[in-house]
DNA sequence: GTTAATGCAAACGGTTTGCAGGGGT
DNA sequence: ACCCCTGCAAACCGTTTGCATTAAC
């Protein structure tokens, strides 16, 4: 894995990035973009929060929050409001959907490009102007279709 | 208008309906509905709170929650969770799409069949097995940017 | 008369805020 | 040295819950 290496370099891009932002890069900025960096998709500030813990045991939830609210400006993470959900936070900054397992909660990305490249409803301008779409699939995940399989047998 | 007409018969498909139920038909229940049938489409608790203690000074908060938790148990609301939302309540049970605008809250509701019978993404079903889908547009509504260019006016 | 529903108050969970003190530039 | 950022604690807001009282059946 030269995960590392692309983590390295990624880090030198957050340098940067705070340095023409007037942001100051600070042990505990740099540690949360680590996790970021290291976690699966789409972490809560909770989660980041219990992993940072184990490096900086005096952090507090809502540094985690004001930072990720931050990256969020950067353009480093996409806030994700899903419907029901608390906020999690979207590493991945390419066009995507989401599908949510309704019984072990987690996200995963869904490319549907020819979505993305359909033409709106007629009708739609009456409305407003469109800024944005957000679509979102529920249902039950492979893993857990898999486990509720072996559970009736 | 025979708005008056139209909802007392609702009325009785309440009673009806809370008959076959077994579950009472309160007071609080039947003002509780008459608001929702009154009110434009999207409210939320707070607002026929709000409304209710016009009617029912008395009436409680956590009063309105339940029995809109209730309502939407008997099918006659649904429970709306838009993203970065509070929760709202919705009376059109017909399949639809909501547009939020992002000035005013507003919340409308969009049709879009061809994205209705619109088959899936390939490769779905690795993903796992689709319930449901979740489509919300957000932008900016007809009223607001007709404000927005009497601003510039 | 039973049982479920209400009102009240207090808890809840996720998130935000005010403030004083500490750390990066 | 400056000001931003952090940690702490407390507030916040929408929603839920436990409990004693009340009202529908």
């Amino acid at each position: 894995m030269d995960n590392a290496k692309f983590t390295k370099q990624q880090i030198e891009e957050l340098k940067k990035l705070c340095g023409e932002s007037g942001i100051k890069l600070t042990h505990q900025r740099l540690e949360i973009f680590k996790e970021l960096m290291a976690v699966s998709n789409h972490p809560s500030a909770e989660l980041i929060y219990k992993r940072l813990r184990r490096k900086l045991p005096t952090v507090a939830l809502d540094t985690v929050y004001r930072t990720l609210a931050t990256f969020d400006e950067l353009g480093l993470v996409k806030k994700l409001h899903l419907m029901n959900e608390r906020t999690l936070f979207d590493t991945n900054l390419k066009v995507h959907h989401h599908f949510i397992c309704n019984h072990c909660r987690k996200v995963e990305d869904i490319y549907w490009q020819r979505f993305d490249s359909c033409k709106l409803p007629e009708g739609i301008g009456e409305v407003g102007m469109i800024e944005s779409r957000h679509l979102e699939f529920h249902g039950v995940c492979r893993n857990c279709l898999n486990i509720g399989r072996k559970d009736k047998q």
